[in-house]
DNA sequence: CTTGACACAGAACAAGCGTTCGAGTATCAT
DNA sequence: ATGATACTCGAACGCTTGTTCTGTGTCAAG
C-alpha cells in the first residue's frame, strides 16, 4: 500500500503541502496537527508529526517547535494574496521564445514575479500566466521598453484589440502586437501609427503565444 | 493616565495591530494573547482579550474563536511580502498633482496598489513610496500610456538619468520627464526623441514631486 | 527466517492558549 | 458623595495542540 520508500517527496507529502498552503491562504493562519491529519486521512497525530519532520529534513517546511501552528512552507512562498508567475524567458526579435508547457512547474522555476492578485485584472487568477522579460527596444512601438516584464496569458481566444504576443513566420521573430479580426484575415497593429500594420491572411498559420494582461517596468537603471 | 475614553482606536490599540502585523511577517503566523500582552506590557491574558475584542468590534481583525493564534488583520493586508502603496491621485496636463504629507496614513486612503516586496528595486522598501495613475496619453513621449500607474519614490536626490515628476511653473503642469543636471542647470529630457528637452536655469524653482521607481500597466481594455 | 528500516495507529501526557470570573482603580458626569 | 464607564489585574478552568511512547504490519536485505 507504499507508495515511497524512504526516496524524497512522497504523494502524502505533497498533500500535506498543499493543504498547508491552501488552509494558510484561506484562514490567514497555519493549520494544527490534527487539521492536518484530519485532511489527507491521518488517524494519528503522530503520523503526521512524523511526515512534519520529514518535510523540515527536506528544507521545505520550517517549525517553531512547542507553538500552536507554528509552521511554516519556505520554498515557495505566495502565501499571501500574490500569484507567483514564472518567467519564461526572453522575448526578442529573431529568436523563439518557450512556451510553457501545461505540466510545467511553476516552482521549479528559476525566476519568477510576484504578482497581487489585487492587481490583476478581473478574472485572470488563473495559475497558468507567465511571463517574459523584453529585451532590445523592437518593441517600442508598443510602448514596450527594453528590461520590461510582460505578463501573458495562454490564449484561447482573442478578442480585437488585445495585444498578443505572435510568432511571424514571415520574419522569423516573435513581437507582440495589437491584435485585430478583419474579414479575410488577422492584422497586426503596431502601437505607433508610423508602423504599418501587418495582414494574414486566414490560411497563413498564426501562432498566437498568449495575449497580455500586464506590463512592469521597473526604473532602477542606470546608477551614474 | 489614560490615554481615550471608548472613542475609536488608541495607542494601546495601534500597538497591538502593529505587533500583530510585524509577527505575522516574522514568523509567518499569527501571536499568540500571552505574546501580545508581554510586547505590549499588558501583564492579563484577559486585558489582551479585552482589546482584541474591541478591535473586532472595530472591523480591524477577524478571530477565530477557540483556535490558537487565530486572528488576522483585515483592512490593511500587506501580512505577506508585499507593500501596499497608496495611489495618491491623477498625474495629468494641467492640473497639479497631491504631494504625500509626511504624516500621510496609507492605510486610509481609498486606492491602493500592491506590490511585491521582490519586484521592488533593491532598497525602496520604505514606505514613503506613493502612486499616481497616468491620465491623458500626454506622457506616451516616456513610454508611458494612459492608464498605467506610476509608481513613485519621494525625491532627496536625483541622478541623471532618472524619470521623475517634476511641476514646470512655465507650462503650468506636471510630467514625467528624464531628469540630467547640466552646468548651468538642469535638462528635463523626454524619452522621445521627437520632442525638445527642457532646459531649467539654476535660479528657476524646479519642483521634483518624486523619481519614478516602476511603472505598471494593466492591458484589460476594451471588452469588444 | 531473522532483522531492521519504514509507515502507521492509538493513547497518554504536558504545555500552550483562549476564556471566564471576581475584584480593584481611576476618571467623570450627576 | 454616587454611580457609571473605562481600564486593569490575577487566577483558575478547560479545551487545544505538540510531543512522546508503545505496539503492529509490511517489505527487503542478510
Amino acid at each position: 500500500m507504499m507508495v515511497r520508500k524512504s526516496k524524497g517527496i512522497g504523494e502524502r507529502h505533497q498533500k500535506i503541502l498543499d493543504f498547508i498552503a491552501s488552509y494558510q491562504r484561506e484562514h490567514k493562519h497555519p493549520p494544527s496537527i490534527r487539521e492536518i491529519g484530519e485532511y489527507c486521512d491521518i488517524s494519528s497525530t503522530s503520523v503526521v508529526n512524523y511526515y512534519l519532520d520529514q518535510l523540515e529534513k527536506e528544507g521545505l517546511l520550517e517549525r517553531d517547535r512547542k507553538i500552536s501552528r507554528g509552521m511554516r512552507l519556505v520554498n515557495n512562498s505566495p502565501l499571501g494574496d500574490m500569484l507567483r508567475v514564472p518567467v519564461m524567458g526572453v522575448i526578442q526579435a529573431g529568436e523563439p521564445i518557450p512556451i510553457p508547457p501545461s505540466d510545467f512547474n511553476p516552482f521549479t522555476a528559476e525566476d519568477t514575479v510576484d504578482i497581487a492578485t489585487s492587481l490583476m485584472p478581473t478574472k485572470e487568477k488563473g495559475k497558468d500566466l507567465f511571463a517574459l522579460q523584453v529585451q532590445g527596444d523592437s518593441m517600442i512601438d508598443a510602448m514596450i521598453n527594453d528590461g520590461d516584464i510582460v505578463i501573458l496569458k495562454p490564449a484561447q481566444e482573442v478578442r480585437n484589440g488585445e495585444m498578443v504576443a505572435v510568432w511571424l513566420d514571415e520574419r522569423n521573430e516573435t513581437t507582440l502586437k495589437y491584435f485585430y479580426k478583419e474579414k479575410d484575415g488577422f492584422r497586426l497593429q503596431p502601437a505607433n501609427p508610423a508602423y504599418k500594420p501587418i495582414m494574414i491572411k486566414k490560411t497563413e498559420p498564426l501562432q498566437i503565444k498568449g495575449k497580455v494582461v500586464m506590463v512592469i517596468r521597473k526604473m532602477e537603471r542606470m546608477v551614474a
